[in-house]
DNA sequence: CTGAGATCCTGGGGGC
DNA sequence: TGCCCCCAGGATCTCA
């Protein structure tokens, strides 16, 4: 069984890193939307002409989301969901990339596609006074991600850790592959209740969040299958993973057998032996 | 606050 | 080999 990659922080942020190479200074010209939904513009104003003649400052990541600076001060906030891609496309290609939605067309010829089997991926054009933040959840590679703020977010708060986790508007960008690989390295059963859940341990996690992500990051993402990024390279995590997707394997630091649960109707995998 | 369940989608895995 | 069924999964919404 293959686990399809969904885009989480360590994605999103190579995703970004590729597209900032790959199309900023760029300007559009013309913008094609075939599926309407997808494309989702100011109140009042057509997602195809708002970002006509826009040119591309800047290329970054809020959370899971893609976001493109334009010149004019306003934002393509991008979300992939579960299998959104942008796609550059160099001078000469005619047929868009499969399953595209969404594309824009630069003036030198080149172009962006948006494309998502699934379709549940959206495309935000934001007016520049728009005060957008995502979903309002701290980044947890920045400096404001410290540990005694992890450490005070799970006082009282009943929920169980992995759904903690999970929550965008708590801390940004860590999805099910991440919670499940950061869990497992500070040892912690997923559905512990997150106020129950020791000081040193909270320590142990905070420091595993930011380890894991950072490491992932560095191996360019987690691809399964034939994934690749817009620079056409394969991310590496996935030799990395402790946990997720390993059902039955032996725990690499205790040898007892992955095992897989539902918590918060997700799939969640870890170690009945070393995560207590 | 918290959780359960439904919704949106489709490819592909599993069962027969 | 072929076909049908059903599930995964992030975010969001309703309901309890």
């Amino acid at each position: 069984m293959s686990y399809t990659e969904v885009p989480e922080l360590p994605e999103v942020e190579t995703i970004a890193r590729g597209l900032a190479n790959a199309v900023a200074g760029k300007t559009i010209g013309s913008v094609t939307v075939t599926m309407r939904k997808i494309a989702v513009a100011p109140e009042g104003e057509v997602f195809e002409q708002a970002l006509a003649g826009e040119t591309i400052a800047g290329v970054g990541r809020r959370g899971k989301y893609v976001l493109f600076q334009l010149a004019s001060g306003r934002r393509l906030a991008v979300h992939l969901r579960m299998t959104g891609r942008l796609i550059v496309q160099p001078v000469g290609y005619s047929e868009p990339y499969p399953y595209t939605h969404v594309r824009l067309a630069f003036s030198d010829g080149s172009s962006l596609c948006f494309a998502d089997v699934r379709q549940f991926g959206r495309m935000r054009l934001l007016a520049a006074d728009d005060p957008w933040d995502a979903d309002g959840g701290v980044e947890p590679l920045s400096e404001g991600f410290t540990s005694e703020a992890f450490l005070s977010m799970l006082d009282g708060r009943r929920t169980p850790i992995k759904t903690f986790l999970l929550d965008q508007t708590r801390i940004a960008g860590v999805g099910n592959i991440y919670a499940c690989e950061a869990l497992w390295e500070a040892g912690i059963r997923p559905s512990r209740p997150s106020h129950k859940i020791s000081r040193p341990a909270r320590r142990r996690l905070h420091g595993a969040i930011r380890n894991v992500l950072n490491r992932s990051i560095e191996a360019r993402g987690t691809s399964v299958d034939d994934y690749v990024d817009a620079e056409g390279l394969k991310g590496g995590f996935q030799n990395q993973l402790a946990v997720y997707g390993r059902l039955g394997e032996p725990c690499s630091r205790c040898g007892k057998p992955i095992v897989r649960t539902v918590i918060g109707q997700r799939g969640t995998w870890w170690c009945r032996g070393c995560q207590k």
